[in-house]
DNA sequence: TTCATATTTCAACAGTAATTGAAATATTGA
DNA sequence: TCAATATTTCAATTACTGTTGAAATATGAA
């Protein structure tokens, strides 16, 4: 997942509102819930829900599909696996991210533990690097 | 982890220099790295980087200690892997959401196989909660 | 066709976030 | 103390986001 992509996730579900929205979408299931359902689900006023389910379908997270009069939206599960599959891999420290207690799942360290498929990476802190001139933005 | 501080994280990386920002601290571990470091690394205005640090502070994804004259930022770890479990457990599918193919990882599937460092929880959907008038907002 | 329901679009407005340059503050070293 | 470096704060401005009410569009039912 690209950085920009992941970013335009990240900053559609910031937002109170939307994450209740997707929320419910999640929990709908792939067969999705019709606009009208959600917005009376969450007290929204459905121009308000348009306009954010209109960002949730701009950043991947939701589609719709028109059913009689009624559009049912749905969440895009392979969206939400990739974001949390970015940010393990590069917004974790290293080995634990995402683990928090293994409580259950005594995941036995047999041999190479902590294999972790999250960073393998770690430039460290070092740099200081004098590098410059690209003030990047978005 | 509730949902507002997780839209109050997930707002503050939704923005792509203050998600570089993070993968930078990430990068520099527990040791942190001073604001100028971060600066010259992205080539913010020391500014713009102050701006950004505020916001990642005030979400929680990031903590400041003075060394000298220098400010070192650092990640906070337990952050990151609260957001990513909170993701992992609301706005995941079911089972299988953040694990998608191992092929990376190489984790070995040494008899648990899939651990994959990512996922071990699951609570799933479920919820729901039939309450309602509340127009919630920020 | 006409009516009712479902959803989106529009426009105005209010509010918040981001960018910039300049100035302020703090710490170290000469 | 003075100068240099490091970082933050401030103020002005611009840009973007979210909210609201009203209107438009679309579909199905009577």
């Amino acid at each position: 997942m690209k950085n920009m992509q992941a970013a335009r996730a990240l900053s559609a579900l910031g937002h109170e509102t939307r994450l209740a929205i997707f929320r419910v979408l999640v929990q709908a299931g792939p067969d999705g819930m019709a606009a009208g359902d959600i917005a009376r689900r969450l007290d929204l006023a459905p121009n308000a829900l348009s306009f954010h389910l209109k960002d949730l379908t701009y950043a991947g997270l939701a589609v719709s599909r028109q059913s009689g009069r009624f559009v049912i939206y749905s969440a895009v599960f392979p969206a939400m696996t990739g974001l949390v599959d970015y940010l393990t891999e590069n917004c974790c420290g290293g080995a634990d991210c995402a683990v928090t207690p293994p409580t259950r799942g005594k995941l036995r360290s047999t041999g190479s533990q902590t294999v972790s498929a999250t960073s393998p990476r770690r430039k460290v802190a070092g740099s200081s690097s004098r590098n410059s001139k690209n003030r990047s933005k978005k």
